[in-house]
RNA sequence: GGAGAGGUGGCCGAGUGGUUAAAGGCAGCAGACUGUAAAUCUGCCCGCGCAAGCGUACGCUGGUUCGAAUCCAGCCCUCUCCA
């Protein structure tokens, strides 16, 4: 029973371009949560959670087990460990703030919560727009709502993680080709799709890679092959970070599985779970 | 064959006598990460060295100069145009 850890696999917009489980692969095994929300509604690291927590739930009812597959940490480590049970920011004001242009927040923020804007980098817009909306919205600073965390299921459940860090060469080799294929399945069209209903450029959705590279493509300011081309650094860029991420953010003993994944390798991998649990 | 333009660090590309190991971009490498995270941001990046520093380096060879990627000569190569 897979459950979706991705936050771009979420939205059902982009089924290709998010490399979400086609319907071969899903007729093999349950598949949850994936193209679940509409793209133009952004979903947070804690709305992903509570959904996950959801699902989890519903499993164990059964007796079954989840398994958790996906590359946003960050929504791995809120649904385990919790996250600040910051209220939701009023839509005005973020509205506000994330139409300011980023000299001005950083003002504010100054003003408001000066600590915050002495540990954040002063070119970080999103952090420096986090911390000034929570701060206008709630009246309480992040630092503040950060002492406390909620909601994390990781007393509650037996985990076997698997942190799966290949070679880097073969990593890059993968994104090219995965970027490659997925124009083969019509990604083009999707964005295409994607475009017509002209949603808000800050969503999630519309940030996902690929989408600006392919709208260069349609809107003719970039060749196909370019465009190509775009799409796979970024993806090699993403999986760099994302490499990053769970190299060093995941608790020690969570074993990394650093070899590439031909079909014999997944053997290893596989006692490396049975290992650990 | 003639007329132009040009050859700079892995790539692109500034730089026209010293303050230049050489702007900037890309690629690469490393890192941060608490609610839109496939996001946002940071550092390194000729070689050796912890560093000071040393050694190499702007097509090649030679020259001018206290000093050259920058000026001069010859040579090699590339591109555009004319034949």
């Amino acid at each position: 029973m897979i459950v979706n850890a991705d936050s771009a696999q979420i939205y059902r917009d982009l089924p290709i371009l998010s490399a979400a489980p086609r319907a071969d692969e899903r007729a093999r095994a349950e598949h949850r949560l994936y193209g679940v929300q509409d793209g133009a509604l952004p979903c947070s690291a804690a709305d992903w959670a509570a959904m996950a927590r959801n699902e989890i739930g519903e499993l164990h009812a059964y007796g079954r087990t989840p398994i958790l597959v996906g590359g946003t940490g960050l929504y791995l480590r809120t649904l385990l460990d919790g996250i600040a049970p910051v209220p939701a920011i009023d839509p005005a004001v973020r509205e506000r703030v994330r139409a300011a242009p980023l000299e001005d927040n950083r003002g504010k923020l100054d003003r408001l919560d000066p600590k915050a804007a002495a540990r954040l980098n002063p070119a970080d817009t999103s952090r420096i727009n986090r911390a000034l909306e929570v701060i206008l919205s709630t009246g309480r600073t992040l630092a503040e709502w950060h002492q406390q965390r909620e909601g994390g299921i990781a007393g509650e459940v037996e985990l076997r993680p698997l942190i799966l860090l290949p070679p880097r060469k073969w990593l890059y080799a993968r994104c090219d080709e995965r970027f490659a294929r997925m124009i083969d399945e019509g990604a083009v069209g999707e964005v295409e799709a994607l475009l017509a209903r002209r949603l808000n450029p800050n969503l999630p959705v519309m940030r996902a890679i690929g989408v600006a590279e392919l709208s260069g493509y349609l809107l003719g300011k970039t060749a196909l092959d370019a465009a190509i081309g775009a799409g796979q650094q970024a993806t090699r860029r993403y999986a760099k970070r994302q490499y990053t991420w769970f190299a060093h953010q995941p608790p020690a003993d969570w074993p990394r599985f650093k070899e590439a994944l031909d079909l014999d390798r997944l053997g290893d991998a596989l006692a490396l779970l049975r290992a650990n649990g």
